[in-house]
DNA sequence: AGAGGTTACTAAAACGCTTTTCTACGGTTT
DNA sequence: AAACCGTAGAAAAGCGTTTTAGTAACCTCT
C-alpha cells in the first residue's frame, strides 16, 4: 500500500507503456481508437488497482479550466443567502463542480476584492447572490436577485410585478387600506425594484402610500433587530395603519415583537405580510403570511444557467438578460380581515 | 490593456530579465537578497502595471499546496451549519484561504464520497460540522462536535457536561422535577454525549428520566416538524410534566406549536428549554430560554486550528485531541416558575 | 516488390510557476 | 598575477497532465 498518490508517469511505468497511451485511454480520446482492448483493460485495472487519481492542478494548468465556481452572498449565515446556496450546491456538485463561498457582508471593498481573488483562483464561472453588481468579466456572471443590466452577465431574479400584486392584492381583498411599508436597506439588491413595484400595484388598488407610512431598514446586521427599529418609527409617527408589508421576513419578525410590545396584537390589530419566506417563517407564532421567493430553486437555475454558459461560450442561446421566476402568497396566521373592512372596487375587479 | 492575464515569462520579457529573476522577487526569497533594490523596484512596478497574478494552478502544482480547505456540513441551508461555517469562513479568507462546501443529508454514501473528492482536488485541510467521522487521513481534520477520537482529527466540542447541568439547574430552580427529553437523532453526531450528560446532570439533580418522558427526533430534515412530531409522542404517553428539554432549537419551536395546539400555554403550563441559541431562538414569541453554543467561535477555532495544523505538521503542540468550548444558558421567554414547585434540596446545593 | 494503409503506440512540447545550481564579471587580497 | 569573493542574474529541471505529431511494424493490394 503506498501512501503517495502515484502519478500518470509511474501508472505507466508499472504498466511498461508510456504516460501518453495511458493518458489517451483513460479520457477515452479518439486517438486511443486503435488501441486494443485487451491493453485498455490492461490500464483501467491497474488504474483501479493503485487507486490512480489524475493531479487536478496538473489537469487544469493543462486545460485552464477548473471546475470550480465563485459564488458570493451577503452572508452566508442568513437563511435567504443559505437557501439559494443550497439550490446552487444541488446542482453544481451533481455535475463535479465545486464552489467557494464568500461572504462580503455588503462591505464595499470586499465586493469590489473578492472577484479578483476568484480570478485569480481560476474559477470557471461566479453567482452573485443579492450583490450589487457592475462588473463585465471574462468569464460567465451570473446574479441572483440582481438587477443591473451587464454585458456577460445573467441576471435571475423574481417577478417583482406579481410580487407586489399578489402581497397588496391580499390585504386588500382583507379590507385593509393603511397599509405601512417597511422596504429594504439601501445596499440590498432588490430594495429599488421590489419598492417601486410596490408603488405600481398600490396605484392599481388605489392605496395610498404616506411618507409617514414607509421606513426603510438601516444597518447592515442580519437581525430583526432592524425591522423591530423601523416598526418603532413608524409607530411614532402616529399615522393609523391596519397592515405592514415588510420588506422581508426577518424584518417582519422584527416589528411583530414592535406591534406587540405597542399592546398591539398580531393580526388582529395589525396584519403582516413578509417577503422570501425563509424556513423559519412558518414557525414564528402565530406562522407568517409571507412572499414566497423560490430561493432554493433560484439557486439551482442560477447553476444551471452558468454551467450551460460556461459549456456553450457565449454562443447560440446564450442566456445573457433575465430569467424571471414566479413568486407565490403564501397566507398564513400573521393577516386577517381588517376590523373595519373597506370593499375595494378596484380589489373585486382584480380577484377574477 | 492586454485581455489575457499575461504570465511570469512574458512579463519577464518585457523587463528584459529572467523568469527566474523576477519569480525570486516577487516572492521575496532570501536568494535575490543580492538583487539591487532599483532592479526590485522595476519587478514590482511592471508587475503593478501589467497586472501581473500569478497563475494559481501552476504554483499549486509546483508547491503542492493548495490553499483551500474542505469543510463538510450535513446542509448549508440548516442555521446551525451556517453559524458555523461564518466561523470558520472569517478566520480562513483573512489566513489567504478559500474553502470548498458539501452538504452531505446524511447520506452515508456521500459522507464517505466526498473526502475523496476533496482529496482529489487537493484540499490542504478538512473540517468536518456535525458529521459522524472515522477516517484517519493524511491531511489534517477537525471536525466539530465530532466525538471520535480519531488519529490525525481534532475535535472542537461544546462542554457538554456543564450544557447539561446549567439546563437542568435552572428548570430544578424553577420548581420542575418533572422534566421532559427530545432526544437528537440517531445519525446527529452530538446525539450521544449530549444525551449521557443529561442522563448524568438529572441523576445529580434527582430528577427522574422516565421512558415515556423521552421521545427522540426521527427523520433528517432540519424542520420543526420533527420536534413537533416528537411532542406529539410525549404529549400522547400522557406522562404528565411541566418542563421540556429539547435538542435543539429547531425541535423546540416544534415542540412549542404542539403543545400549544395541545391546549398547553408555554411557558405558564410547560416550560421549554432549547439548545443551539440559533438566530431565530430570541425572534420565536415567546424568545426560546436555550443552552447557547457559541457557533461562530467554534467554526472559526476549528478553523484557526486547522490551519495551525496545516503550517506545523504534526509537530510540537499538534492539537490532536480534544477543544472544549463552554456553553452558556440564555434565559428569555419560555421558562417560568412552575405551578406547584418542588423545591430540590440539590439544586440549591448547585446553586452557589 | 513497392506503394499505401492500418495498428499500436511513443516523443516531446506545452501549461506557468519555483528553486537549485551555475556563470560571468568586476573588485579585493596575498 | 593568481586566488578569492561578492554581486547580479540566468539556465534548467521539475511539478503531472494533455495533445499533436510522429514512427515502426505489419498487412494488403496490384
Amino acid at each position: 500500500m503506498s501512501l503517495k498518490p502515484l502519478s500518470l508517469k509511474e501508472l505507466a511505468e508499472r504498466l511498461g507503456l508510456s504516460p501518453a497511451t495511458v493518458s489517451l485511454v483513460i479520457n477515452n480520446s479518439r486517438v486511443a481508437d486503435s488501441i486494443p482492448q485487451e491493453t485498455k483493460d490492461r490500464i483501467f485495472a491497474a488504474a483501479r488497482k493503485y487507486k490512480y487519481r489524475p493531479n487536478f492542478f496538473a489537469r487544469s494548468l493543462r486545460a485552464q479550466r477548473s471546475f470550480t465556481v465563485g459564488v458570493m452572498v451577503p452572508e452566508v449565515s442568513d437563511g435567504y443567502s443559505a437557501s439559494v446556496m443550497s439550490g446552487i450546491e444541488d446542482f453544481l456538485l451533481q455535475e463535479g463542480y465545486f464552489y467557494f463561498v464568500v461572504s462580503h457582508r455588503h462591505r464595499a471593498d470586499l465586493i469590489d476584492e473578492y472577484p479578483r481573488l476568484f480570478l485569480e483562483r481560476s474559477v470557471d464561472g461566479l453567482i452573485a447572490v443579492d450583490t450589487p453588481w457592475s462588473l463585465s468579466l471574462k468569464i460567465p456572471v451570473v446574479t441572483v436577485s440582481g438587477h443591473n443590466q451587464v454585458k456577460g452577465v445573467t441576471n435571475v431574479v423574481l417577478d417583482h410585478v406579481q410580487a407586489a400584486e399578489v402581497a397588496i392584492e391580499h390585504l386588500v381583498q382583507l379590507g385593509h387600506r393603511q397599509i405601512a411599508f417597511i422596504k429594504g436597506q439601501v445596499f440590498s439588491s432588490d430594495t429599488e425594484v421590489r419598492w417601486s413595484n410596490i408603488e405600481r400595484a398600490a396605484g392599481q388598488f388605489g392605496i395610498p402610500i404616506g411618507r409617514s407610512l414607509v421606513a426603510q431598514l438601516e444597518g447592515d446586521s442580519a437581525s430583526p433587530d432592524l425591522g423591530y427599529e423601523a416598526a418603532e418609527r413608524l409607530l411614532k409617527s402616529r399615522k393609523p395603519f391596519t397592515a405592514l408589508f415588510a420588506f422581508n421576513d426577518i424584518s417582519a419578525m422584527g416589528a411583530i415583537q414592535a406591534l406587540r410590545e405597542a399592546k398591539l396584537r398580531v393580526p388582529e390589530d395589525v396584519s403582516v405580510v413578509g417577503f422570501d419566506d425563509i424556513q423559519s417563517a412558518a414557525y414564528q407564532n402565530p406562522a407568517l403570511t409571507t412572499v414566497r421567493q423560490p430561493l432554493r430553486e433560484m439557486g439551482s437555475i442560477a447553476a444551471e444557467t452558468l454551467l450551460r454558459r460556461i459549456r456553450r461560450p457565449e454562443g447560440e442561446g446564450c442566456n445573457n438578460g433575465e430569467i424571471t421566476i414566479q413568486p407565490k402568497l403564501i397566507v398564513r396566521g400573521t393577516t386577517c380581515r381588517a376590523k373595519n373592512p373597506i370593499p375595494s372596487k378596484r380589489a373585486t375587479v382584480f380577484s377574477n
